[in-house]
DNA sequence: CATGCGGGTAACAATTCGGTAACATCAGGC
DNA sequence: GCCTGATGTTACCGAATTGTTACCCGCATG
């Protein structure tokens, strides 16, 4: 989580200084700006992975950089931080793209908890690792264990695995497969996916003639039901 | 966003309902859960697309349920609603994985705006599921459940029964039909639709031969009518 | 009451789709 | 350059969906 770029817009001194302080002390890369000109400027050209964005500022204000912000098709987390407490501005900078509203006076705590939640949740996670059935994929080591066992998988297996872990439980077209595993651009055989299917459900399924995890919809494409345990 | 999946648990049985009444009149799916056990089954099941979290809960409460759904890799946002203010518990919960925190008592008006900036910025865009008399359609899964059984449905069937909810309550040309599920370039004999609108009428209809949902309207065409949402 | 039209449905046929095996190709290591 | 394993391709098979044909019924109309 440390490392992550924080763009504070605050145009209060002791404020700015204060927040700024707290997070480069949690080791954040903090990217200060007083003003709305200088933080929409930040937002649009430092590429921050979080921004805390106060309302009320001088020049412009925050509403019209979140609005700017989402234009321009950025998705980072927006942190407002307004000493308004009316329901309005609430839902006024929730609809225009923030993530979520702090209501001054905080506390340091609240604040740098739910920072951290917005990263964790944003940042792409190769963290961790998933278990179905009698397998677990560890995303983080590329590997594969199958009743504590490990199975060899080729580096194209393991993205489609991978894959269709990250979107269990949706029918994905064939082509949706295709752009993910392969990249839009490499032109490819339909089969090839059957083919690189075929092989994954021989080293995870209990039984790779009657897929259980990996099911093919007609027509359609396939579909990865882990179940519920 | 409407037809989005929001898995609600709130042991309180006037504020469950009243919370499930807002967001079906908004358009959403909801399952409704009274306890935390079944808010559990249902959110490791059911994958809902968000779920409203109450903290105090019988059984087992929304801490549990929050670790529990994160510790099997789902990455659905979780809101939690509690009476406590104190920072610790919001900093715990957002810690265990929750993405936001709402204090009771709350305004409708600022939790759906919360709901709808979460689901406006999960990057899977889920189409979300439909609900009519004891069949639900998921429209992420490509799946029909009948009373809570699955129904397979090929892929015409399941284009056509998506349509057919896509545009409810309306009559619908034969014409207008073919052209959306079977694609104007193909030229097919107007029997087929009659076809396949009998093999699902036998998949969803209580009694196929007096048909409830998908009406004829002869001359015409078709009508599909869901009944009360 | 007969008739004709539009739709329902059963049985059949064909086409399309996915699985799979065998082979080809490609890249990397030695 | 050769070997090895991974990845893509081709061809064939089997299955299932889906379209067609044929025949039925019900309703409206004259």
């Amino acid at each position: 989580m440390s490392g992550a770029r924080i763009l504070i817009v605050e145009d209060e001194p002791a404020l700015l200084r204060g927040l700024k302080d707290a997070f480069v002390a949690k080791g954040f890369d903090v990217l200060p700006a007083q003003d709305g000109e200088t933080g929409l400027a930040y937002a649009l050209s430092r590429n921050p992975h979080l921004i805390l964005l106060d309302i009320m500022l001088p020049r412009v204000n925050g509403y019209e950089i979140c609005r700017a912000v989402r234009e321009r098709g950025l998705e980072m987390p927006i942190l407002m931080l307004t000493a308004k407490g009316q329901e309005e501005d609430i839902i006024l900078g929730l609809n225009l793209g923030a993530d979520d509203y702090i209501v001054k006076p905080f506390r340091l705590g609240e604040l740098t908890a739910r920072v951290n939640a917005f990263l964790r949740r944003s940042k792409s996670k190769p963290a961790g690792s998933f278990r179905f059935g009698d397998c677990e994929l560890d995303l983080d080591a590329h590997k594969l264990y199958r009743d504590a066992a490990e199975v060899e998988l080729t580096a194209k297996e393991f993205k489609l695995l991978a894959y269709f872990v990250s979107r269990r439980d949706c029918a994905l077209a064939r082509n949706d497969v295709l752009d993910a595993v392969w990249g839009n651009s490499v032109i490819v055989t339909p089969r090839s996916i059957d083919r690189c299917v075929a092989t994954l459900r021989a080293k995870i399924e209990p039984d790779p003639r009657n897929p259980r995890y990996i099911q093919t919809i007609r027509d359609i494409g396939y579909r990865f039901e882990p179940g519920v345990e």
